[in-house]
DNA sequence: CGAAAAATGCTGATTTTCCAACATTTATAT
DNA sequence: ATATAAATGTTGGAAAATCAGCATTTTTCG
């Protein structure tokens, strides 16, 4: 049996719910497309069959197929994620992520979004 | 056999890892007494072995016992961590990530820290 | 030195994950 | 209405992950 108890995910799982979040929503089909080394539809589908029972996806029927949304809303998930980046690697500091991202070396960030960021402080 | 391929971890090995870099280092026993739902002292350290032969954790010896530590430096690992995030939940942008942080529902931020963000970007 | 303590190394068994094949249901079009 | 296409539902088993027990090695200290 699977681990119902808490939001643990077993690797596949949570590759799968990491796609919902970043589609928003998806048919099994564009899951499968979006997989790393996709198995097989039928494979990618009991997957989403056993997140659904973890609730952590739910589906509505769009015609004739169904498509498949995180049951955690975004908001909540961001913050989840965020705060356990935080833990894990900056000392739980919000101001060493934004270092981070400020990291010249990395050269993630264009002209055009460190102005976006300093209005947002705004 | 585990997966040596690609950097693929399983649930508790990416567990073990995250421990890891939070703390820098840590003795097998560190690493039991954080993880959730602890497993037996002699499994802590099997997974620590096989992470080892993944070459995503090395150690030294240390008077009598084993510091592990990650084999990445912290740096990149960083980097792919906020990477893998900002593709997930934020559209790839920056501005977005730092827009979750400074939301004023979230309180995650004390003034102290819009501050230092502040300081950053200037 | 030698025994006890405290660590690591190894192995086999159990549990969980992962998957593909097949069965069934639903929608569409003629 | 029926055939066809395109979905979903289910199941059983192979592979991987997880784990604990025990053997071995190293350190400590009387």
């Amino acid at each position: 049996m699977n681990r119902l108890e808490k939001g643990a995910l077993s690797r596949r799982e949570r590759q799968i719910l990491d796609i919902l979040y970043r589609l928003g929503e998806a048919t099994a089909k564009d899951v499968q497309q979006e997989l790393p080394d996709p198995p097989s539809y039928s494979a990618v589908r009991a997957l989403l069959a056993t997140l659904e029972n973890k609730e952590m996806v739910k589906h509505s029927k769009e015609g004739r197929r169904y498509l498949y949304r995180p049951a955690i809303t975004e908001r909540k998930a961001k913050r989840t994620a965020l705060k356990s980046l935080l833990g894990t690697f900056f000392q739980g500091k919000p101001e060493n992520l934004v270092a981070a991202l400020l990291d010249p070396e990395d050269q993630q960030l264009t002209k055009n979004e460190i102005d976006e960021i300093r209005n947002l402080i705004r």
